[in-house]
DNA sequence: AACTCCAGCAACCGCGTTGTC
DNA sequence: GGACAACGCGGTTGCTGGAGT
């Protein structure tokens, strides 16, 4: 059995569930302190006047201003006046965020429920960093709030129930038994849950690939985990390529994640292959191999490759209460299923 | 008590997108 | 359709307070 996986992975960025790189093409002494003549040269004019504006934290007072203009007037649809109006030496982006994160009514801070937590995993597994879109299906939160508390607690979590007793990264070698804790983490993770019953659970580390893969940018997280995969001694293997041609796509017998769910803007230079394979190991049968085998086996090798694809595209409602998204839909239109 | 470290989080920044002229 | 303005998002920064030494 081979399966292989293409993920499309921008030009500039890549992302896996837990981490995140950019590559720094930037010019980093502009970074901070960028001069606003800079901006006028570049195209951009300042949304304000930095020289004249506070910043920093929010007094009380300045908070009651605020929040009392904008319950008696409205935004009026333009945040860069508003300061001026409400008497606020602020910038317009300041106020907006303090509005949106902190003032407006109804807004909920701290102690995330095991069901948000729950929420927020599935999401993050089928979409990705887009905070606002999963802070618009959890209730009073923001963006904002959800973005730190992935950042700070939920993504330790994680890692911490993923990561297998003896190992010390994500990606590691499959022969450790996890809890089934830990396996439950990964099937609320994924993405995706169409045929697959409960109790045909993947490794984490096959739950990692399937979350990866629901992943609109994807990457691998180190080299050394890479090397891990690669020479784990399991009947199941991990093996990870890059390639710069893109022409490969069609020759191959993989499935094609063209995966952008975001705004099918995204440009696609580098293509990763991602090839689960299944290996003749004559020379590794041991005792243990029935028991890894029932553990890690059930994921891939019962599906021939046209039902492997239809597994990742289609659009099957869950067997339990994992939550997908039709990616089909627009950004405003995320459906979101239980 | 003084200091260091670090988690948590509010706020900022840059840039892509959208709206308007 | 191009230029500009404003919005909104996500990544990052840096302040704060609590824990540890």
């Amino acid at each position: 059995m081979s399966l292989s996986l293409i993920i499309t992975e921008p030009e500039n960025s890549f992302s896996f569930p837990f981490f995140s790189f950019k590559k720094q093409n930037k010019d980093i002494s502009t970074k901070t302190h960028r001069p606003r003549e800079r901006d006028r040269e570049m195209g951009r004019a300042p949304c304000c006047d930095k020289e004249n504006v506070k910043r920093g934290p929010w007094s009380p007072e300045e908070d009651a201003k605020l929040k009392d203009y904008i319950e008696k007037q409205g935004t009026g649809g333009n945040w860069i006046a508003l300061p001026h109006k409400a008497g606020l030496r602020r910038c317009g982006k300041s106020c907006r965020l303090r509005w949106l994160n902190y003032l407006r009514p109804n807004i909920r801070h701290g102690d995330f429920t095991e069901e948000e937590d729950k929420i927020i995993y599935s999401l993050y597994a089928s979409i990705g960093s887009r905070w606002s879109v999963i802070a618009a299906h959890l209730q009073g939160r923001t963006d904002n709030d959800i973005k730190n508390y992935w950042n700070t607690k939920l993504k330790k979590k994680l890692i911490a129930t993923m990561a297998p007793p003896s190992h010390h990264h994500l990606a590691t070698a499959t022969s450790s038994s996890p809890s089934p804790s830990h396996y439950n983490m990964i099937n609320s993770l994924l993405p995706y849950n169409p045929s697959v019953s409960t109790n045909q659970l993947l490794t984490p580390h096959q739950g990692m690939m399937m979350t990866m893969m629901g992943q609109q940018q994807q990457q691998l997280l180190y080299q050394e985990d890479m090397g891990s995969l690669v020479n784990s001694p399991n009947s199941n293997k991990l093996i990870m390529s890059h390639q710069e041609d893109s022409q490969e796509q069609s020759t191959n017998n993989g499935i094609m994640l063209l995966s952008d769910v975001r705004s099918g803007s995204s440009t696609t230079s580098t293509v990763t292959r991602v090839k689960m394979e299944h290996l003749d190991h004559q020379h590794h049968h041991h005792h243990h191999e029935e028991d890894e085998r029932s553990m890690s086996s059930v994921v891939m090798e019962d599906y021939g490759m046209e039902e492997i694809k239809q597994l990742i595209s289609s659009s099957c409602t869950s067997s339990n209460n994992s939550l997908w998204f039709d990616e089909n839909k627009t950004e405003d239109k995320f459906m979101l299923y239980y």
